[in-house]
RNA sequence: GGUGAGGUGGGUGAGUGGCUUAAACCACCGGUUUGCUAAACCGGCGUACUGUAACAGGUACCGCGGGUUCGAAUCCCGCCCUCACCGCCA
């Protein structure tokens, strides 16, 4: 969540920029918030002050009841009876304002980064890089890619419905060993790239989802495990950002540059039709995350670096693909800026999203309070980005698809020794 | 799942109602001394809110939430978590 201080400081500038979100009423729910943080600091300082009268009546009590005055410690006991009345009169008020601040700061995005275009819907993105080389042609037998997994024996969809549910894809012989291939691909680069490798919990409980904002506005896309009260991951984010939740970090460390795989689950309630043929969109799939706990002045170097690592994996797969910066509209509730990568799968003729960076500045800091010790000694928040590096299910989609030939599917050089074989046939 | 023990600052760990303003030690930072390093000595060293031009000052925090009391780390109740042993088990 947004910090109060800042909200407060730059009122005008933080309601200019949320309105690129394209919604409504920005400006009286900050200004609500300013109410009600200043009804907070009022009522604050009036029970600290009568709590401060009852601290020192209390020694008082004790003093005179050492130096024999019981007479005198009574009577002063019935004031400090009437004192905290009146505290809790005010504690109660306190807490409710309190309450009533946080929930609308919940309610309340991220400002948008000066560059986030405004807009309403994905038509509003601006294309950054869009592909300049040719678009795979493939011949009028060219398959989309159920239909190629089918043939080649790759992934079995009604044998996932079987043992789990629809969207739960088993990867069978090469297609399996190609998943492989390509997580251990990516793993392999984030770690060259300087990224700590993490095996995390998939299972997280609700303080760690609301770290990362998935609770309280994505519930209904978790799965919940309601006997532990566990959620099962969307994505590595959730479990590894929270590695650093309520920490305060070592300055000198800093950025903490981290990469995960881990299967993601999402329900992806309400989705329907083409988009969930295949591989588009699935309940389990996997992908490599990668998370970074930076200083803020280093975090939009550092996401341009997280841009620069994607661009190079697309590039050494050989998969034609365009970068999006998302507008407002589009924007994610808890990110300042992000990039969207999609690439082209050539029989669908479709561009498919795989990896989403962002910056989220300190708005997830803030909710999971991670902070390091600036030059002067004061706790300052961090910047969180993450980025996905990449998501596998549809980068296999277009790699089947955009590498057809008439005597199997082409493995890309670089993930070659990975697989250990060089073509898919039949 | 059963039984027991326990949760105190960055770490170890003392503290069973008011000289606790959380001891002491370790770690860390600064200083003195010093060929260098080390040692010794001195000082500093939590978080949040509030407040101030900046200091100062105030309040809260000893797992979490309630309660008793003029006063709670300390007493009472509930919850959570951790550890150990047993059972089951990859």
């Amino acid at each position: 969540m947004l910090e109060v201080k800042r909200i407060r400081k730059n009122r005008d500038f933080v309601i200019k920029s949320l309105e690129k979100r394209g919604i409504k009423d920005v400006e009286t729910k900050v200004d609500e918030v300013i109410k009600l943080d200043d009804d907070r600091k009022t009522l604050q300082t009036e029970s600290d002050e009568i709590l401060s009268n009852i601290n020192k009546a209390s020694k008082k009590i004790g003093d005179l009841f050492k130096s024999g005055k019981g007479n005198e410690a009574e009577s002063l006991k019935g004031e400090v009876a009437d004192l905290k009345q009146k505290v809790g009169f005010y504690e109660e008020k306190l807490k409710e304002t309190e309450e009533a601040l946080e929930a609308n700061l919940l309610e309340i995005p991220n400002v948008p980064h000066e560059s986030v275009p405004a807009g309403v819907t994905e038509e509003d993105n601006e294309i950054t890089e869009d592909w300049n080389g040719p678009l795979p042609q493939l011949g009028d037998e060219a398959k989309p890619h159920w239909e190629l997994i089918e043939k080649y024996d790759l992934v079995d969809f009604n044998l996932g419905v079987k043992i789990a549910g629809s969207g739960f894809p088993v990867y069978k012989g090469k297609g399996a060993v190609l998943q492989r291939a390509l997580i251990r691909y990516f793993l392999d680069e984030a770690t060259k790239a300087g990224c700590l490798e993490i095996i995390p919990p998939y299972l997280v409980n609700a303080a760690t989802a609301r770290g990362t904002g998935q609770l309280p506005d994505k519930e209904g896309q978790m799965y919940h495990v309601t006997k532990d009260d566990l959620y099962l991951i969307p994505t590595a984010e959730v479990p590894v950002t929270n590695i650093f939740r309520g920490d305060i970090v070592n300055a000198d460390e800093l950025p903490y540059k981290l990469t995960a795989y881990t299967p993601c689950f999402r329900r992806e309630a309400g989705s329907y039709g083409a988009d969930v043929k295949g591989l588009n969109r699935v309940h389990q799939f996997d992908k490599v995350e990668m998370v970074v706990i930076a200083k803020p002045e280093d975090s939009y170097n550092i996401l341009d670096w997280m841009v620069e690592h994607v661009r190079n994996l697309l590039k050494n797969l050989g998969l034609p693909f365009r970068i999006l910066r998302l507008c407002g509209g589009d924007l994610g509730f808890t990110s300042a800026l992000t990039f969207d990568f999609e690439v082209y799968s050539a029989a669908q003729k479709k561009w498919l999203e795989v990896s989403s960076v962002s910056n989220f500045e300190t708005y997830q800091s803030n909710r999971m309070k991670i902070r390091y010790k600036n030059e002067s000694g004061k706790s300052e928040l961090v910047h969180t980005l993450n980025g996905s590096v990449l998501a596998l299910a549809r980068i296999v989609a277009s790699l089947l698809e955009n590498n057809q030939t008439e005597s199997g599917i082409e493995i890309p050089s670089v993930l070659k020794p990975y697989t250990g074989f060089e073509r898919i046939t039949l």
